[in-house]
DNA sequence: AGAGTGACTCATA
DNA sequence: CTATGAGCCACTC
């Protein structure tokens, strides 16, 4: 059915979020191409605007390695300590090390 | 239907 | 490195 193509793509979105392991991250752009949107990296990050509780958003960041800047709040990035604490590293710039962390799923 | 907004990304300068 | 413009999709008014 196409009816609710939307909320099905919102359900893979969340879906692959609930998904990632452990200690990665993954990005926008890439979540939009697991679920044969490439272009769709603006409404996935819309999407888990929206996104139910018990969803591991923070370990969503954009290219650049970086989280949204709703998840820093007082000059403190909640999603760096929670990811530290997953073993995920973090340059002195405060961007995770993509290149080391980055999830392409299964 | 049209315009504005946003947890994005890419190409250029 | 930063700044801009453009493209993309979904939501709201």
């Amino acid at each position: 059915m196409v009816q609710n193509w939307k909320e099905n793509t919102f359900e893979k979105v969340y879906e692959i979020v609930a998904r990632i392991p452990r200690g990665r991250v993954t990005t926008y752009g890439q979540i939009a191409r697991m679920i044969e949107n490439p272009r769709l990296s603006r409404a996935v990050g819309y999407a888990l605007n929206k996104s139910p509780q018990g969803l591991p958003c923070h370990r969503v960041v954009n290219r650049e390695g970086r989280l949204a800047a709703v998840f820093e709040h007082d000059g403190i990035h909640e999603q760096r300590i929670l990811l530290e604490e997953e073993g995920v590293e973090f340059t002195s710039d405060g961007r995770v090390v993509m290149k080391e962390y980055m999830w392409f799923g299964e």
